[in-house]
DNA sequence: GACGTTGACGATACCGAGTCTCACTCAGTA
DNA sequence: TACTGAGTGAGACTCGGTATCGTCAACGTC
């Protein structure tokens, strides 16, 4: 379960003000479970009448992604999307049936990027990689329903 | 070098009609090396005055990816790109110097797929794998320069 | 606790990518 | 040649995201 306190938390760390609608949002994004987008953070604010604006949703995402406390995914459809994780190199798996969003290390990769820096003579400095599956739940869930 | 009667090809085999404007369209993005954005052709449309709708250019851009030819992908920046590409599973290397980009089979990746899934109990269904680096013509000229 | 500084705020205008609509055109066919 | 419907261009529209600007409040200092 994600918690508020840990975005808090990196803001506080980061040297960054601790202001009302900075800990709104951190709620709000607690609040979620797997990928959401800045769109969904607004309507849920306005649903339960925080006052916050659509900007500052904007801007504190923004800072919780320099900060590493989400990160943006780019779903199938191109729509881009946030997911709150961990402050380390990892990667999504992301449920195509409920959105809920997994972390994994996939340490596979190291070897993948090396063997295509290889083949191709590009010195490799990054990659992103996004995953896109049928969680356990929606599996049992499926097989249930016949 | 891209070759636009790849395309034009592509779009006689699946039936499609062979209007001037999408050869206009296959034109552009023959003339292009690299990634593009759908704004990057509009322009060119306009500089070269050659007479092609803002939606004509997105509809065909769309046409073109279902048909596999063209293959859209997300820069680090956020930005949705679109490159010239072969009909089968592969991914893209691409310059964060010079934009020019590279297919590659990155035949390590169904390892680290499986490898995940056995990980977090996905049954993984896709996935989305971007490389950025440096190309070889970057990295030798760069040396040049000391 | 009062005060001052300045980073953060909300409102709102703005921008640009992408979509939708609709009347018109023209490629392919009978 | 006439017909038909896929494809087109113009332009209005939507929506995600950014920029601006006057105001507010968090936080360090006294």
């Amino acid at each position: 379960m994600p918690d508020a306190s840990t975005i808090v938390t990196v803001l506080d760390r980061a040297g960054y003000r601790l202001t009302e609608p900075r800990r709104v949002v951190a709620g709000l994004i607690a609040g979620r479970e797997g990928h959401f987008t800045a769109a969904d953070l607004v309507d849920d604010a306005r649903e339960r009448r925080l006052d916050v604006g659509r900007a500052t949703i904007f801007r504190a995402l923004e800072l919780f992604t320099e900060l590493s406390a989400v990160e943006r995914v780019d779903l199938p459809s191109g729509e881009h999307a946030y997911v709150e994780c961990e402050p380390i190199h990892h990667h999504h798996v992301i449920c195509s049936q409920c959105a809920r969003t997994t972390e994994v290390e996939a340490c596979g990769m190291p070897a993948v990027a090396r063997e295509v820096g290889k083949a191709t003579g590009f010195k490799i400095q990054s990659h992103r990689l996004e995953l896109f599956g049928i969680c356990p739940d929606c599996q049992a869930a499926n097989s249930r329903r016949g």
